[in-house]
DNA sequence: AGCTGGCAAACA
DNA sequence: TGTTTG
DNA sequence: ACAGCT
């Protein structure tokens, strides 16, 4: 028995990875079987294509000038919406070809809905209705978007028939001499830089010849972050910025092929020496194309300079304001920021009000603490904070050293938080650090400086060791990770007691007389607890920023196919461990002629080498022995800011 | 032209 | 399982 | 929808 041709809706045959002959047979092989199957996508609703996965499929009705997102990102699609589906061409061989009659919803790979018109106008009344806002901006901010991205869509596909000579976006906007595109061709992607006419290279050739020597990472374009410097101030800063936003708005709209995509361009940038004089530079780039290119020369020709249209558009959107609102909420990424949008929530009072129980509980207390999570944490404090952790730490481990890693290791003025390790000399002391963690968090929340914990990692204890080995044998499948707590901190108040009084009497709310509120904001901490042998992989692998960890991890994987993660080293081929030095030896810190020398790390701290800032010197030399396993050359920390 | 893109743990 | 985090 | 690799 085969199903009713009538059943199915329109049906639109993509184009993707056929000739226009294959095409063309699916198209009347389906018409055969008197199902309808429509020539403009904007009439269909059913999509057969050869796809892969759902987000090609988004993209593909990108492609076509329709916009959807992804239906099962959203909590509860409204009855009545229309619901564009696209199934694999799979069914087609089955249900057309074979004559098998088969339930088309099993083939299915993507669902795609328009981003919600105006949450109010087509929620049921048995919603949660968050207090009216102005009625124009949501509907304004789609308009904005899809109109944007149709129109993008349009001009890709002009300059792909044109073969557009002149760089930048705005020479781009007209079309060609009207060769209209066809229909069914493949997407072509455009070169948006293309060959320039003879004379204007003569132009390229004089100006390249004034420009600075390009430096040997370029020249070879090496594309690893991680094997060359990156300083914190780039000459190319106020570009770089630029793509920051470019990359957030990616971000936002979980678009995750394009933050890769801008955070390699932005690290390679990062990198470059010299302030970006021609657009022969951003093509001598690893990992900078047409697409970069095309940025690079409209923000340097703008007038005034420094502006393009894509972050004009965003900045006035609404809908990426609010966006960027909630996905800053810790706890909340892109998809609930997305998700909170779709569901009306303009702002945190929406969330308080009317989205309270169904926030998770570290969303709540990100909500809670919002501003004095968005706070930066000056040098001095992030000092203040370690030393406290040290101290009690010590209390419970005596000997036990601490580094703070992240952002304020690459010398950054201002932290977003402060990231610790906590660790000690002694291998021999590897699961006393490690069972260092849950005491020394109850400890800290006794004394009123943790106020709260947002989650705990204690990876799979010990398995009960029968031998008297330091650090249990783990197969790298449960070799796991650092234990770990991400909590929120709280510097103590250290007022004098009579400036309490008055304090106290505006403070009768709960009748809890004798607290005074203490004034210090709430600070993000992050405590790791790695054990000896781990020191230096840890260290490594919080002390980089994302790009920088990202490129070390794949050179790694490359070069030696071996797998770089904070636990340390291990062998992809033979699952064992690559060992750091001497890493059965008593100590860690000590350098090679330390070593051959009987030197021993003095077990009281005060005797112990330290660095101005008072860290011990101990974790340089394992993040350098680190480096020099994975045969990379040692950078200073202030040399990864990839960004 | 097509495929791939860093990674693992915790929570809901 | 999907989402978020470092 | 961006770039590198095969």
């Amino acid at each position: 028995m085969m199903s009713k041709p009538t059943n199915l809706p329109n049906i639109y045959v993509l184009p993707t990875r056929l000739n226009d002959s294959q095409r063309a047979d699916i198209v009347s092989n389906i018409r055969s079987k008197h199902y309808t199957v429509v020539e403009s996508p904007k009439d269909a609703i059913i999509f057969i294509g050869d796809v892969l996965g759902s987000k090609r499929a988004l993209l593909e009705l990108r492609f076509l000038g329709l916009n959807t997102t992804d239906a099962t990102t959203i909590k509860a699609p409204a009855k009545g919406t229309k619901i564009l589906k696209v199934a694999k061409l799979e069914w087609y061989a089955k249900v057309i070809v074979e004559g098998i009659d088969a339930d088309i919803d099993d083939y299915i790979i993507y669902n795609g809905i328009y981003p919600a018109k105006s949450p109010f106008n087509n929620q049921p009344s048995n919603t949660v209705t968050p207090k009216k806002r102005s009625a124009s901006p949501p509907t304004l901010a789609e308009k904005q978007a899809e109109e944007r991205s149709r129109s993008e869509s349009i001009l890709r596909r002009a300059m792909a028939a044109t073969h557009q000579a002149a760089p930048g976006t705005r020479h781009l906007r007209h079309k060609g001499p009207s060769q209209d595109s066809h229909p069914s061709q493949p997407f072509k992607r455009p070169k948006l830089i293309s060959q320039q006419s003879t004379d204007s290279q003569e132009e390229a050739e004089r100006v390249a010849s004034n420009l600075p020597p390009l430096p040997q990472w370029v020249i070879k374009k090496q594309k690893f972050s991680c094997t060359r410097s990156t300083p914190a101030d780039p000459p190319n800063q106020d570009f770089l910025d630029a793509l920051f936003k470019i990359r957030l708005n990616r971000i936002l709209i979980s678009d995750e092929i394009g933050v890769r995509a801008y955070s390699t361009s932005i690290a390679s940038i990062a990198a470059f020496p010299h302030k970006i004089t021609h657009i022969s530079q951003i093509h001598a780039l690893p990992g900078c194309e047409g697409k970069i290119a095309a940025l690079w020369y409209e923000f340097t020709h703008s007038e005034p300079p420094g502006r393009l249209g894509v972050l004009e558009e965003i900045e006035k959107s609404v809908y990426y304001k609010t966006l960027e609102l909630f996905y800053n909420i810790w706890g909340a990424g892109a998809h609930s920021a997305q998700s909170f949008y779709k569901q009306g929530f303009r702002d945190l009072d929406d969330l308080v009000e009317h989205h309270w129980k169904k926030l998770t509980r570290v969303q709540q207390i990100g909500v809670k603490f919002y501003d004095e999570f968005q706070d930066k944490i000056p040098r001095d404090e992030v000092i203040s904070i370690r030393d406290a952790i040290q101290n009690h730490a010590r209390q419970l481990l005596p000997g036990a050293e601490t580094a703070v890693v992240g952002g304020f290791r690459r010398g950054k003025e201002l932290s977003a938080d402060v990231d610790l390790l906590i660790t000690h000399p002694r291998v021999s002391k590897s699961r006393d650090v490690e069972e260092l963690l849950v005491p020394l968090v109850n400890l800290l929340e006794k004394e009123g400086l943790i106020t709260h914990v947002l989650t705990i990692h204690q990876p799979s204890r010990f398995v009960a060791t029968t031998s008297g080995d330091v650090w249990p044998k783990r197969s790298h499948h449960n070799f796991d990770g650092i234990p770990k707590v991400l909590c929120v901190w709280q510097q103590p108040d250290l007022r004098e007691d009579e400036e309490g009084d008055s304090q106290m009497e505006s403070l009768d709310e709960k009748g809890l007389a004798g607290k005074r509120k203490n004034p210090n904001p709430h600070r993000r901490v992050d405590i790791l607890f790695p054990p000896p042998r781990c020191a230096g992989s840890t260290l490594t692998s919080w002390s980089g920023a994302t790009t920088f960890e990202r490129d070390l991890r794949k050179y790694v994987k490359e070069g030696k196919y071996w797998k770089f993660s904070s636990e340390g080293v291990t062998d992809r081929a033979s699952g064992l461990r690559v060992p750091v030095g001497k890493e059965k030896g008593e100590f860690i810190g000590l350098t090679e002629g330390d070593e051959n020398n009987g030197v021993e790390v003095d077990d009281n701290v005060d005797n112990r080498a330290r660095r101005e800032d008072g860290e011990w010197i101990g974790w340089d030399v394992e993040e350098k022995k680190m480096f020099k396993l994975l045969e990379l050359e040692w950078r200073e920390p202030t040399e990864r800011c990839t960004g």
